[in-house]
DNA sequence: TTAGTTGCAAATGTTTTGCACGTTG
DNA sequence: CAACGTGCAAAACATTTGCAACTAA
C-alpha cells in the first residue's frame, strides 16, 4: 500500500464513493499521465493494466471523479473531451494547432484579474477553462 | 438589398464560398441573435424564415462559416456547441451555472497579458476561448 | 445484508456524410 | 455547364443508460 494509492482511496472515501479496483486503476492511470488523455485513451491504458475494466466504467468513473472535483474535464473542439487531475494552481491550455500538443500555461496575474472582473459583475468563479489555439512563431 | 445583406454576400465571396439563400439566412439569423444559439436553435429560427432549409445545411453552413473565420464555435460542457459571429474584440464567456445564462466579459488587460505570455513561449495566438462557470454572489 | 458498482449491449444525442438533384458563377 | 451546395436519410461518433450480476462496507 503506497502513499499515493492510499491518497486515492482516501479521496474516494472523502467523496462518499466506494473504493473499487476499477476506480483506483483509472485514477492512477490518469495521475501518471503526462498528457491530457481522452476517455478512449484512458480506456486503452486502463485495459492494459486490468483487461476487465469496461468502457462504461471508465466513463462512469470519470463522471464520478469530476463530480467529486478530483479530476477536470477539458472541452476541446472537434475532438472528444480530455481529462486531467485537478491542478493545485489554475492553469490555461495552449494547443499547438500544427502538432496537437497541449501546453499548460499559468499566470497568477491573469487569474487575479479574471477573478476581480467576475466579482465586479457579482459572480463567484466555480471553475474556468481557457483554450488557446496557437502556432509556433518562426524563429527569425 | 440592404447594406447588411450585401456585407454577408461579400464576406461569403471573399471566403471563396457561393452566395446561397440558405447561407444568407443562417448568417442573418445568427447575426441577429442576442444569445449564443446552438445548431438546433439556429435550425428552428432558420426554418421559421425558410421552411426548406435542412438541418444538414445548417451544420454545413456553420462549418463553412467557421472555417472562413466568420463565426465562432463555442464548446460548452454537457451541451451541444453554440455559435456567435466572430467578435471584433476578443471576449470570454461566463456561464451562470444556475440559470444557464451566458455573459460576455471583456478585458483588454487580460488579453494583453495572455498574448505576452504566449509569445514568451514562442507562440502566436490564433484564437482563444475562455469559459467561466460562475454563480451569482448573494448580495449581503 | 444492501446500496453502490460493474459489464454488456442497446440507446441516446449531436454531428457528419453518401448520393441524387438543384443552383451558382 | 461544371463545380459547388442542398435535402434526405442513413451513418458515425462520443457518451449514457437499463439491467442483471457482483462487491464493498
Amino acid at each position: 500500500m503506497t502513499a499515493v494509492s492510499t491518497d486515492f482511496a482516501q479521496a474516494l472515501r472523502d467523496a462518499g464513493l466506494r473504493v473499487t479496483q476499477q476506480r483506483m486503476i483509472v485514477m492512477s492511470v490518469l495521475m501518471e499521465s503526462e498528457d491530457h488523455p481522452n476517455a478512449d485513451e484512458l480506456f486503452a491504458r486502463t485495459k492494459a493494466i486490468d483487461g476487465s475494466v469496461s468502457f462504461a466504467t471508465v466513463y462512469r468513473t470519470l463522471a464520478a471523479l469530476e463530480e467529486a472535483g478530483l479530476i477536470r474535464k477539458l472541452s476541446f473542439e472537434h475532438e472528444p473531451a480530455r481529462f486531467e487531475v485537478t491542478p493545485a494552481a489554475e492553469h490555461d491550455h495552449l494547443v499547438d494547432v500544427d502538432t496537437g500538443e497541449v501546453i499548460e500555461i499559468e499566470s497568477e496575474e491573469i487569474e487575479r484579474l479574471r477573478r476581480e472582473l467576475v466579482e465586479r459583475l457579482g459572480y463567484e468563479i466555480i471553475s474556468h477553462n481557457t483554450l488557446i489555439r496557437a502556432r509556433k512563431k518562426p524563429r527569425s
